[in-house]
DNA sequence: CAGCAATGAGACATCAGTGTCTCATGTGGG
DNA sequence: CCCACATGAGACACTGATGTCTCATTGCTG
Protein backbone atom coordinates (compact mmCIF):
# COMPACT_ATOMS: atom_id res chain seq x y z
CA UNK A 1 0.00 0.00 0.00
CA UNK A 2 2.02 3.07 -1.03
CA UNK A 3 -0.81 5.35 -0.85
CA UNK A 4 -0.67 4.90 3.07
CA UNK A 5 3.11 6.28 2.74
CA UNK A 6 2.18 8.68 0.28
CA UNK A 7 -0.61 10.23 1.91
CA UNK A 8 1.12 10.62 5.06
CA UNK A 9 3.66 12.78 3.37
CA UNK A 10 1.14 14.60 1.84
CA UNK A 11 -0.58 15.16 5.39
CA UNK A 12 2.71 16.29 6.81
CA UNK A 13 3.49 18.57 3.99
CA UNK A 14 0.10 20.08 4.05
CA UNK A 15 0.46 20.95 7.52
CA UNK A 16 3.93 22.74 6.98
CA UNK A 17 2.75 24.26 3.45
CA UNK A 18 -0.07 25.76 5.79
CA UNK A 19 2.39 27.16 8.85
CA UNK A 20 4.07 28.58 6.00
CA UNK A 21 1.18 30.18 4.62
CA UNK A 22 0.46 31.47 8.13
CA UNK A 23 3.52 33.06 8.87
CA UNK A 24 3.84 34.70 5.24
CA UNK A 25 0.33 36.07 5.22
CA UNK A 26 0.35 37.19 8.44
CA UNK A 27 3.40 39.46 7.49
CA UNK A 28 1.77 40.31 3.55
CA UNK A 29 -1.56 39.80 3.89
CA UNK A 30 -1.68 40.09 -0.06
CA UNK A 31 0.87 37.66 -0.80
CA UNK A 32 0.38 35.54 -3.77
CA UNK A 33 0.07 31.91 -4.64
CA UNK A 34 3.41 32.44 -5.95
CA UNK A 35 5.31 33.62 -2.80
CA UNK A 36 3.47 31.51 -1.05
CA UNK A 37 5.15 28.57 -2.82
CA UNK A 38 7.76 29.73 -2.75
CA UNK A 39 8.06 30.83 1.15
CA UNK A 40 6.67 26.86 1.51
CA UNK A 41 9.60 25.62 -0.42
CA UNK A 42 7.20 24.07 -3.22
CA UNK A 43 6.20 25.15 -6.63
CA UNK A 44 3.03 26.47 -7.41
CA UNK A 45 1.56 23.29 -8.72
CA UNK A 46 2.10 21.29 -5.93
CA UNK A 47 0.63 24.17 -3.86
CA UNK A 48 -2.69 24.18 -6.14
CA UNK A 49 -2.93 20.00 -5.44
CA UNK A 50 -3.00 21.05 -1.80
CA UNK A 51 -5.57 23.72 -1.97
CA UNK A 52 -7.55 24.41 -4.95
CA UNK A 53 -7.25 27.79 -4.84
CA UNK A 54 -6.60 31.07 -2.77
CA UNK A 55 -9.90 30.67 -1.49
CA UNK A 56 -9.58 27.30 -0.13
CA UNK A 57 -6.08 28.09 1.33
CA UNK A 58 -8.03 30.90 3.37
CA UNK A 59 -10.68 28.74 4.49
CA UNK A 60 -7.87 25.82 5.57
CA UNK A 61 -6.33 28.87 7.43
CA UNK A 62 -9.30 30.03 9.16
CA UNK A 63 -10.16 26.21 9.84
CA UNK A 64 -6.42 25.84 11.35
CA UNK A 65 -6.69 29.06 13.35
CA UNK A 66 -10.17 27.97 14.84
CA UNK A 67 -8.31 24.77 15.50
CA UNK A 68 -5.89 26.35 17.18
CA UNK A 69 -8.01 28.60 19.15
CA UNK A 70 -9.90 25.99 20.48
CA UNK A 71 -7.03 24.08 21.95
CA UNK A 72 -5.82 27.05 23.26
CA UNK A 73 -9.39 27.45 25.39
CA UNK A 74 -9.09 24.05 26.14
CA UNK A 75 -5.90 23.82 27.26
CA UNK A 76 -6.50 26.99 29.48
CA UNK A 77 -9.29 25.79 31.31
CA UNK A 78 -11.25 28.39 31.40
CA UNK A 79 -13.68 27.03 34.24
CA UNK A 80 -11.30 26.61 36.33
CA UNK A 81 -10.21 29.07 39.29
CA UNK A 82 -10.27 33.17 38.96
CA UNK A 83 -11.67 34.30 36.15
CA UNK A 84 -8.74 36.71 35.87
CA UNK A 85 -5.93 33.61 35.91
CA UNK A 86 -8.15 32.22 33.31
CA UNK A 87 -7.31 34.87 31.12
CA UNK A 88 -3.84 35.14 31.79
CA UNK A 89 -3.70 31.63 30.48
CA UNK A 90 -5.78 32.10 27.40
CA UNK A 91 -3.83 34.89 26.23
CA UNK A 92 -0.83 32.14 27.34
CA UNK A 93 -1.59 29.57 25.53
CA UNK A 94 -3.20 31.80 22.29
CA UNK A 95 0.13 34.31 21.66
CA UNK A 96 1.71 31.37 19.12
CA UNK A 97 -1.68 31.79 17.12
CA UNK A 98 -1.97 35.37 17.43
CA UNK A 99 0.04 36.42 14.21
CA UNK A 100 -2.57 33.86 12.14
CA UNK A 101 -5.47 35.67 14.53
CA UNK A 102 -4.77 38.79 13.35
CA UNK A 103 -4.82 37.82 9.58
CA UNK A 104 -7.92 36.21 9.88
CA UNK A 105 -9.01 38.87 11.73
CA UNK A 106 -8.57 41.06 8.67
CA UNK A 107 -9.73 38.83 6.29
CA UNK A 108 -12.99 38.13 7.77
CA UNK A 109 -14.42 41.46 7.12
CA UNK A 110 -14.73 40.07 3.22
CA UNK A 111 -16.87 37.71 4.58
CA UNK A 112 -19.68 40.00 5.08
CA UNK A 113 -22.59 38.84 5.81
CA UNK A 114 -22.01 35.45 3.68
CA UNK A 115 -21.77 31.80 5.68
CA UNK A 116 -19.96 33.18 8.85
CA UNK A 117 -17.71 29.73 10.19
CA UNK A 118 -19.74 28.79 13.35
CA UNK A 119 -16.60 28.31 14.53
CA UNK A 120 -15.68 31.70 15.52
CA UNK A 121 -19.29 32.25 17.14
CA UNK A 122 -18.40 29.30 19.07
CA UNK A 123 -15.18 30.55 20.06
CA UNK A 124 -16.79 34.21 21.10
CA UNK A 125 -19.37 32.07 23.01
CA UNK A 126 -16.80 30.38 25.36
CA UNK A 127 -14.61 33.54 25.61
CA UNK A 128 -18.05 35.60 26.31
CA UNK A 129 -19.01 33.20 29.00
CA UNK A 130 -15.25 33.50 30.46
CA UNK A 131 -16.15 37.53 31.04
CA UNK A 132 -19.28 36.84 32.22
CA UNK A 133 -18.06 34.24 34.77
CA UNK A 134 -15.86 36.83 36.13
CA UNK A 135 -18.31 39.14 36.68
CA UNK A 136 -21.03 37.21 38.28
CA UNK A 137 -17.95 36.35 40.35
CA UNK A 138 -17.69 39.96 40.86
CA UNK A 139 -14.28 39.75 39.91
CA UNK A 140 -15.10 42.20 36.89
CA UNK A 141 -17.01 45.25 36.13
CA UNK A 142 -20.30 44.45 35.15
CA UNK A 143 -20.49 48.06 33.06
CA UNK A 144 -18.17 46.78 30.08
CA UNK A 145 -20.04 43.70 28.08
CA UNK A 146 -19.10 40.18 27.90
CA UNK A 147 -19.25 41.00 24.05
CA UNK A 148 -16.91 44.08 23.86
CA UNK A 149 -14.36 42.57 25.98
CA UNK A 150 -14.24 39.46 23.85
CA UNK A 151 -13.85 42.07 20.94
CA UNK A 152 -11.22 43.82 22.56
CA UNK A 153 -9.08 40.60 23.43
CA UNK A 154 -8.97 40.89 19.50
CA UNK A 155 -8.38 43.71 18.76
CA UNK A 156 -5.47 43.59 21.82
CA UNK A 157 -4.11 40.46 20.80
CA UNK A 158 -3.71 41.79 16.73
CA UNK A 159 -2.06 45.00 18.25
CA UNK A 160 -0.07 43.13 19.64
CA UNK A 161 1.38 40.64 17.08
CA UNK A 162 1.57 43.62 14.60
CA UNK A 163 3.41 45.81 17.25
CA UNK A 164 5.69 42.69 17.72
CA UNK A 165 6.57 41.69 14.54
CA UNK A 166 7.33 45.08 13.46
CA UNK A 167 9.50 45.57 16.51
CA UNK A 168 7.77 48.63 17.97
CA UNK A 169 7.64 46.38 21.61
CA UNK A 170 9.32 43.24 22.74
CA UNK A 171 8.25 39.70 21.93
CA UNK A 172 8.57 38.64 25.97
CA UNK A 173 6.46 41.00 27.25
CA UNK A 174 3.73 40.46 25.12
CA UNK A 175 1.13 38.03 27.73
CA UNK A 176 2.51 40.65 30.00
CA UNK A 177 0.98 43.51 28.36
CA UNK A 178 -1.81 42.08 26.81
CA UNK A 179 -3.18 40.71 29.99
CA UNK A 180 -2.47 43.85 32.32
CA UNK A 181 -3.90 46.29 29.81
CA UNK A 182 -7.34 44.20 29.47
CA UNK A 183 -7.28 42.96 33.11
CA UNK A 184 -6.57 46.30 34.60
CA UNK A 185 -9.73 47.32 32.55
CA UNK A 186 -11.82 44.40 33.06
CA UNK A 187 -11.05 44.27 36.75
CA UNK A 188 -13.85 45.28 39.19
CA UNK A 189 -11.53 48.51 41.39
CA UNK A 190 -11.80 48.63 44.82
CA UNK A 191 -13.36 51.59 45.91
CA UNK A 192 -10.37 54.60 45.44
CA UNK B 1 -13.56 83.66 -13.74
CA UNK B 2 -15.47 80.01 -14.26
CA UNK B 3 -12.89 78.50 -13.31
CA UNK B 4 -12.85 79.48 -9.64
CA UNK B 5 -16.75 78.74 -9.60
CA UNK B 6 -15.52 75.12 -11.30
CA UNK B 7 -12.66 75.04 -9.29
CA UNK B 8 -14.94 75.09 -5.50
CA UNK B 9 -17.69 72.30 -7.06
CA UNK B 10 -14.49 70.48 -7.53
CA UNK B 11 -13.11 70.54 -3.92
CA UNK B 12 -16.40 70.30 -2.52
CA UNK B 13 -16.88 67.21 -4.97
CA UNK B 14 -13.59 66.14 -4.23
CA UNK B 15 -14.00 66.10 -0.09
CA UNK B 16 -17.54 64.25 -0.65
CA UNK B 17 -15.94 61.72 -2.55
CA UNK B 18 -13.31 60.84 -0.08
CA UNK B 19 -15.67 60.96 2.65
CA UNK B 20 -18.09 58.59 0.59
CA UNK B 21 -15.25 56.17 -0.08
CA UNK B 22 -14.15 56.53 3.70
CA UNK B 23 -17.35 55.08 4.40
CA UNK B 24 -17.25 52.38 2.00
CA UNK B 25 -13.58 51.14 2.36
CA UNK B 26 -14.23 51.24 6.17
CA UNK B 27 -17.09 48.43 5.50
CA UNK B 28 -15.09 46.67 2.12
CA UNK B 29 -11.66 47.37 2.63
CA UNK B 30 -11.04 45.43 -1.25
CA UNK B 31 -13.95 47.64 -2.71
CA UNK B 32 -13.51 47.98 -6.35
CA UNK B 33 -12.59 51.31 -8.14
CA UNK B 34 -16.42 51.37 -9.68
CA UNK B 35 -17.60 50.85 -6.39
CA UNK B 36 -16.35 53.68 -4.74
CA UNK B 37 -17.41 55.49 -7.84
CA UNK B 38 -20.89 54.27 -7.56
CA UNK B 39 -21.00 54.81 -3.78
CA UNK B 40 -20.13 58.65 -4.16
CA UNK B 41 -22.70 58.59 -7.02
CA UNK B 42 -20.33 59.39 -9.26
CA UNK B 43 -19.02 57.69 -12.44
CA UNK B 44 -15.78 55.73 -13.01
CA UNK B 45 -14.32 58.43 -15.47
CA UNK B 46 -14.87 61.00 -12.76
CA UNK B 47 -13.39 59.34 -10.06
CA UNK B 48 -10.63 58.95 -12.00
CA UNK B 49 -10.11 62.67 -12.88
CA UNK B 50 -10.31 63.84 -9.01
CA UNK B 51 -7.90 60.49 -8.26
CA UNK B 52 -5.12 59.43 -10.58
CA UNK B 53 -5.46 55.72 -9.11
CA UNK B 54 -6.34 53.42 -6.42
CA UNK B 55 -2.82 54.43 -5.01
CA UNK B 56 -3.92 57.73 -5.09
CA UNK B 57 -7.28 57.71 -3.28
CA UNK B 58 -5.41 55.25 -0.62
CA UNK B 59 -3.13 58.04 -0.43
CA UNK B 60 -5.70 60.62 0.03
CA UNK B 61 -7.30 59.04 2.25
CA UNK B 62 -3.98 58.48 4.27
CA UNK B 63 -4.06 62.17 4.05
CA UNK B 64 -7.80 62.76 5.32
CA UNK B 65 -7.25 60.19 8.24
CA UNK B 66 -3.70 62.05 9.51
CA UNK B 67 -5.42 65.38 8.96
CA UNK B 68 -8.46 64.31 11.00
CA UNK B 69 -6.42 62.91 13.77
CA UNK B 70 -4.43 65.65 14.16
CA UNK B 71 -7.78 67.82 14.26
CA UNK B 72 -8.78 65.22 16.96
CA UNK B 73 -5.46 65.75 18.91
CA UNK B 74 -5.71 69.29 19.00
CA UNK B 75 -9.30 69.55 20.10
CA UNK B 76 -8.41 66.90 23.42
CA UNK B 77 -5.89 69.75 24.32
CA UNK B 78 -3.70 66.98 25.14
CA UNK B 79 -1.55 68.85 27.48
CA UNK B 80 -3.85 69.75 29.55
CA UNK B 81 -5.27 68.90 33.09
CA UNK B 82 -4.89 65.06 33.91
CA UNK B 83 -3.54 62.60 31.47
CA UNK B 84 -7.23 60.57 31.85
CA UNK B 85 -9.10 63.21 31.32
CA UNK B 86 -7.09 64.25 28.19
CA UNK B 87 -7.40 60.52 26.84
CA UNK B 88 -11.05 60.84 27.44
CA UNK B 89 -11.23 63.30 25.19
CA UNK B 90 -8.83 61.94 22.61
CA UNK B 91 -11.02 58.89 22.44
CA UNK B 92 -14.10 61.32 21.77
CA UNK B 93 -12.94 63.35 19.10
CA UNK B 94 -11.62 60.93 17.08
CA UNK B 95 -14.55 58.81 17.23
CA UNK B 96 -15.76 60.36 13.86
CA UNK B 97 -12.95 58.93 12.51
CA UNK B 98 -12.37 56.12 13.47
CA UNK B 99 -13.94 53.83 11.05
CA UNK B 100 -11.50 55.27 8.84
CA UNK B 101 -8.20 54.63 10.95
CA UNK B 102 -9.61 51.15 11.51
CA UNK B 103 -9.14 51.17 7.29
CA UNK B 104 -5.73 52.81 7.17
CA UNK B 105 -4.67 50.86 10.13
CA UNK B 106 -5.18 47.46 8.45
CA UNK B 107 -4.22 48.99 4.96
CA UNK B 108 -0.99 50.04 6.51
CA UNK B 109 0.34 46.54 6.54
CA UNK B 110 0.64 46.78 3.09
CA UNK B 111 3.17 50.17 3.17
CA UNK B 112 5.94 47.71 5.25
CA UNK B 113 9.01 48.91 4.48
CA UNK B 114 8.31 51.55 2.32
CA UNK B 115 8.36 55.04 2.64
CA UNK B 116 6.05 55.21 5.81
CA UNK B 117 4.33 58.26 6.05
CA UNK B 118 5.62 60.38 8.74
CA UNK B 119 2.09 62.05 9.71
CA UNK B 120 1.79 58.75 11.06
CA UNK B 121 4.59 58.87 13.66
CA UNK B 122 4.08 62.72 14.50
CA UNK B 123 0.73 60.97 15.58
CA UNK B 124 1.96 58.04 17.35
CA UNK B 125 5.04 60.70 18.74
CA UNK B 126 1.80 62.71 20.20
CA UNK B 127 -0.35 60.33 21.67
CA UNK B 128 3.10 58.55 23.24
CA UNK B 129 3.91 61.86 25.08
CA UNK B 130 0.57 61.53 26.55
CA UNK B 131 0.58 58.24 28.03
CA UNK B 132 4.23 59.56 29.29
CA UNK B 133 3.10 62.73 30.73
CA UNK B 134 0.36 60.56 32.97
CA UNK B 135 3.40 58.13 33.56
CA UNK B 136 5.72 60.83 35.09
CA UNK B 137 2.33 62.61 36.78
CA UNK B 138 1.42 59.31 38.46
CA UNK B 139 -1.45 59.18 37.07
CA UNK B 140 -0.81 55.64 34.92
CA UNK B 141 1.61 52.76 35.74
CA UNK B 142 4.92 52.26 34.42
CA UNK B 143 5.12 48.78 33.60
CA UNK B 144 3.22 49.20 30.21
CA UNK B 145 5.26 51.54 28.14
CA UNK B 146 3.59 54.26 25.95
CA UNK B 147 4.40 52.72 22.58
CA UNK B 148 2.27 49.79 23.57
CA UNK B 149 -0.50 51.99 24.77
CA UNK B 150 -0.38 53.76 21.70
CA UNK B 151 -0.52 50.34 19.62
CA UNK B 152 -3.21 49.17 22.32
CA UNK B 153 -5.76 52.55 21.38
CA UNK B 154 -5.26 51.86 18.13
CA UNK B 155 -6.60 48.26 18.15
CA UNK B 156 -9.69 49.30 20.81
CA UNK B 157 -10.11 51.84 17.90
CA UNK B 158 -10.38 49.42 15.34
CA UNK B 159 -11.81 46.83 16.89
CA UNK B 160 -14.37 49.39 18.68
CA UNK B 161 -15.64 50.63 15.61
CA UNK B 162 -15.75 47.08 13.46
CA UNK B 163 -17.58 45.70 16.54
CA UNK B 164 -20.01 48.79 16.48
CA UNK B 165 -20.17 48.40 12.25
CA UNK B 166 -20.95 44.64 12.59
CA UNK B 167 -23.90 45.88 15.36
CA UNK B 168 -21.96 43.63 17.87
CA UNK B 169 -21.87 46.78 20.39
CA UNK B 170 -23.90 49.89 20.10
CA UNK B 171 -22.09 53.23 19.03
CA UNK B 172 -23.47 54.91 21.90
CA UNK B 173 -20.99 53.32 24.09
CA UNK B 174 -18.01 53.53 22.02
CA UNK B 175 -16.17 56.51 23.96
CA UNK B 176 -17.22 54.94 26.99
CA UNK B 177 -15.97 51.41 26.28
CA UNK B 178 -12.68 52.17 25.12
CA UNK B 179 -11.73 54.71 27.26
CA UNK B 180 -12.95 52.51 30.69
CA UNK B 181 -11.09 49.47 29.29
CA UNK B 182 -7.86 51.56 28.08
CA UNK B 183 -7.77 53.47 31.32
CA UNK B 184 -8.79 51.30 33.30
CA UNK B 185 -5.64 49.04 32.33
CA UNK B 186 -3.45 52.22 32.37
CA UNK B 187 -4.12 54.06 35.01
CA UNK B 188 -2.00 53.05 37.77
CA UNK B 189 -4.51 51.77 40.81
CA UNK B 190 -4.12 52.55 44.26
CA UNK B 191 -2.83 49.31 46.20
CA UNK B 192 -5.62 47.39 47.48
C1' DC C 1 15.87 -2.83 -12.37
C1' DA C 2 11.09 -1.42 -13.67
C1' DG C 3 7.16 1.26 -12.50
C1' DC C 4 4.59 4.41 -10.12
C1' DA C 5 3.54 8.51 -7.73
C1' DA C 6 4.69 13.12 -6.63
C1' DT C 7 6.93 17.02 -7.93
C1' DG C 8 8.83 21.22 -10.53
C1' DA C 9 8.81 23.93 -14.40
C1' DG C 10 6.54 26.13 -17.59
C1' DA C 11 2.93 27.16 -21.18
C1' DC C 12 -1.66 28.66 -21.66
C1' DA C 13 -6.28 30.67 -21.35
C1' DT C 14 -9.10 33.32 -18.33
C1' DC C 15 -10.64 36.86 -15.54
C1' DA C 16 -11.02 40.98 -12.75
C1' DG C 17 -9.45 45.31 -11.96
C1' DT C 18 -7.28 49.10 -13.74
C1' DG C 19 -5.86 53.11 -16.55
C1' DT C 20 -6.74 55.64 -20.78
C1' DC C 21 -9.31 57.18 -24.36
C1' DT C 22 -13.31 59.08 -27.06
C1' DC C 23 -17.71 60.98 -27.62
C1' DA C 24 -22.29 62.56 -26.52
C1' DT C 25 -24.78 65.09 -23.12
C1' DG C 26 -26.03 68.78 -20.18
C1' DT C 27 -25.40 72.77 -17.67
C1' DG C 28 -23.94 77.24 -16.39
C1' DG C 29 -21.79 81.68 -17.68
C1' DG C 30 -20.86 85.31 -20.89
C1' DC D 1 -27.84 82.21 -27.90
C1' DC D 2 -23.36 80.11 -27.87
C1' DC D 3 -19.42 78.26 -25.81
C1' DA D 4 -16.59 76.21 -22.43
C1' DC D 5 -16.30 72.81 -19.22
C1' DA D 6 -17.50 68.97 -16.39
C1' DT D 7 -19.66 64.79 -16.53
C1' DG D 8 -21.40 59.94 -17.75
C1' DA D 9 -21.13 56.12 -20.55
C1' DG D 10 -18.68 53.06 -22.78
C1' DA D 11 -14.83 50.96 -25.57
C1' DC D 12 -10.18 49.51 -25.36
C1' DA D 13 -5.71 47.59 -24.09
C1' DC D 14 -2.90 46.19 -20.31
C1' DT D 15 -1.59 44.03 -16.27
C1' DG D 16 -1.35 40.72 -12.57
C1' DA D 17 -3.16 36.87 -10.45
C1' DT D 18 -5.36 32.73 -11.03
C1' DG D 19 -6.66 28.03 -12.50
C1' DT D 20 -5.53 24.29 -15.62
C1' DC D 21 -2.77 21.72 -18.42
C1' DT D 22 1.37 19.01 -20.12
C1' DC D 23 5.76 17.00 -19.70
C1' DA D 24 10.19 15.84 -17.91
C1' DT D 25 12.45 14.62 -13.64
C1' DT D 26 13.07 12.70 -9.21
C1' DG D 27 12.75 9.34 -5.78
C1' DC D 28 10.74 5.59 -3.63
C1' DT D 29 8.65 0.75 -3.79
C1' DG D 30 8.48 -3.60 -5.00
Amino acid sequence: MSHVGYYCLMALDRDHVLRSAAALLTRKSTATMDEVAKAAGISRATLHRHFAGRDALVRALEALGIEECEAALDAARLDEGPAADAVHRLVREIEPAAGLLAFLYTENQLFEGEGQNQGWTRIDDRIAALFRRGQQSGEFRIDLTPAWLTEALYGLLASAAWAVSEGRVARMDFTHMIVELLLGGARRREES
